[in-house]
RNA sequence: CGGGGUGUGGCGAAGUUUGGUAUCGCGCUUGGUUCGGGACCAAGAGGCCUCGGGUUCGAAUCCCGACACUCCGACCA
């Protein structure tokens, strides 16, 4: 108990290099392996099922919210993707173009997706008449290419794995408060499935979506101190709607234009999740997500009685929480690391001398507490257990997150601060993009946004003196 | 895309400076003993030394090129 000897010596530690210890967790916990494929990656079963609970938890809350899936081509005709001018010029540079058809030049290139706005505004001019087809509240689970010059697993990669959301509203407050609605969706489901704490708020002009009128973002703050954009959202005004045509007979008889939104969260929030609560043993899931909640070690298996208690405890706690019984012939030792390293929630287990007793070892992975419970309240205590790793991580992340967040008034302290002290940093902005770049140049940091809950630090631009129109999260980001 | 680093059985490395036919640990297979924090003994299997050229009697080793991974920047979910 309280044991700190780090038991897994195949992982870097996370003050030895921290970038190393993450890619270790990823291919350790088999979340995902490398591909032939430059830039991609193979997700494992054990990543696949983590992702599935994610998509699953997420599709939950957007169903409840009124969308419906579809699922759009993989293609985009090159004249499609023209046609809104900031959209293209933000994306042109990163895209993958599909140029032969068998031996056969394409008389049209196409490019393989990237994001599909340009898609779904194509499809909504055509099915889009009368004000009364209005909301169109679509959603789309797929993977999309970005011909990226640098990537890491699941953080950055050429194909990603998303769901895109994309609405039609009749009216432009009715878009911007479903913008807003889908932020709170995505900020909840991160504190309340994975435990991570995000900061709500609206990304500068600089940072948000090409073209987007306005980008709301989540930030949540990685051990290391960097932050991870986490899922975005984007009001679109009417921009799209005129650049595809898509035009409405409103309530008054008169043509109308909708107002459009679009919403993304990514395979990504692995890497937060993996950066937010791992540790130098290996990951450490949220019990709400992991594909694995409670995994059965049976102690001196070969002796009587032992396997078949374990497996008659794996067919009742299937009743109430994703179980798995190890019955490999590994060590117990060996298997206690082996679990840990994957981050499995909560360890069981059972032996003779439990047996005896009626009861069994329950051990967190987050703490490595250990409790003893009778087997007769296992249907009580290892959701309590479960809800408690939950708590813990979340209060563990939002502690180091506000431990890791610094105010600064003046440039001096910021640059200071940016320099020496990784985290978050809260200051003063006067609305210039000028300013932002300058702080870039001097003190390596970026907006990640403005958030909802603003504080008053000052009355100027820490950058420039100039009067302050907001207070701005900076920090580096992934 | 600029600057560094790396590439040797499944994994981690030694060997490269000084060219001579590949070594170690872990893992894997089989058998046996073990099992409450990565057990032990014995016997085995497994290598186009990233790829392509070149130099040489001979290349993992020297030269040229490509590719991949990785770190630091610039750019982006």
């Amino acid at each position: 108990m309280g044991n700190e000897k780090k038991m897994v010596e195949e992982i870097t530690g996370m003050e030895v290099d921290f970038a190393k210890w993450y890619t270790d967790v990823v291919k350790k916990a088999e979340l995902a392996d490398y591909s032939s494929v430059r830039g991609c990656m193979i997700i494992r079963p054990y990543g696949t099922a983590l992702w599935e609970n994610i998509r699953n938890d997420l599709d939950g809350r957007f169903k409840a919210t009124g969308h419906e899936n579809v699922m759009m081509p993989l293609f985009i005709p090159e004249s499609l993707l023209q046609k809104e001018k900031d959209h293209v010029e933000g994306f042109a540079p990163e895209v993958a173009w599909v140029t032969h058809g068998g031996e056969e030049k394409l008389t049209e290139r196409l490019c393989v997706r990237p994001t599909s706005e340009t898609l779904f505004c194509d499809h909504y001019a055509n099915i889009i008449q009368s004000y009364r087809d209005l909301p169109k509240l679509y959603n789309q689970w797929c993977s999309v290419v970005r011909w990226e010059k640098t990537t890491r697993p699941f953080l950055r990669t050429m194909e990603f794995f998303w769901q895109e959301g994309h609405t039609m509203h009749e009216t432009a407050e009715e878009a911007m408060e479903e913008t807003r609605r889908m932020l709170e969706v995505y900020a909840s489901f991160c504190e309340e499935s994975l435990a991570i704490p995000v900061v709500k708020g609206l990304k500068t002009d600089k940072e948000k979506f090409a073209g987007a009128e306005n980008t709301y973002t989540i930030e949540a703050l990685m051990h290391d101190g960097k932050a991870l954009q986490s899922g975005t959202s984007h009001y679109f005004g009417d921009g799209f709607s005129r650049a595809f045509d898509i035009q409405f007979t409103g309530r008054d008889n008169t043509l109308q234009y909708p107002y459009q939104t679009s919403w993304g969260l990514s395979s990504r929030i692995i890497g937060a999740i993996i950066m937010t609560h791992g540790d130098d043993n290996g990951l450490v899931l949220p019990p709400a997500v992991a594909p694995v909640q409670v995994v059965i070690v049976p102690i001196a298996p070969h002796k009587e009685g032992v396997m078949e208690k374990a497996a008659a405890l794996q067919e009742r706690l299937r009743a109430f929480c994703r179980v798995k019984l190890d019955a490999t012939d590994n060590s117990a030792g060996w298997k206690f690391a082996e679990h840990e390293m994957k981050g499995v929630p909560l360890r069981l287990e059972i032996g003779p001398k439990d047996i005896e007793k009626n009861q069994c070892v329950l051990v967190r992975r987050d703490n490595r507490e250990k409790a003893f419970v009778n087997l007769d309240d296992l249907q009580t205590q290892i959701p309590v257990l479960l809800q408690a790793v939950h708590d813990g991580l979340y209060q563990k992340a939002l502690q180091r997150r506000e431990n890791m967040t610094y105010a600064a008034t003046d440039l001096e302290t910021l640059v200071e601060t940016a320099q020496n002290k990784p985290g978050f940093i809260k200051a003063m902005w006067c609305g210039e993009q000028t300013c932002e770049d300058q702080l870039k140049e001097q003190a390596g940091v970026t907006s990640r946004c403005m958030p909802f809950e603003q504080e008053t630090l000052s009355g100027t631009c820490v950058c420039c003196g100039k009067p302050a129109t907001s207070m701005v999260v900076w920090g580096k980001a992934y």
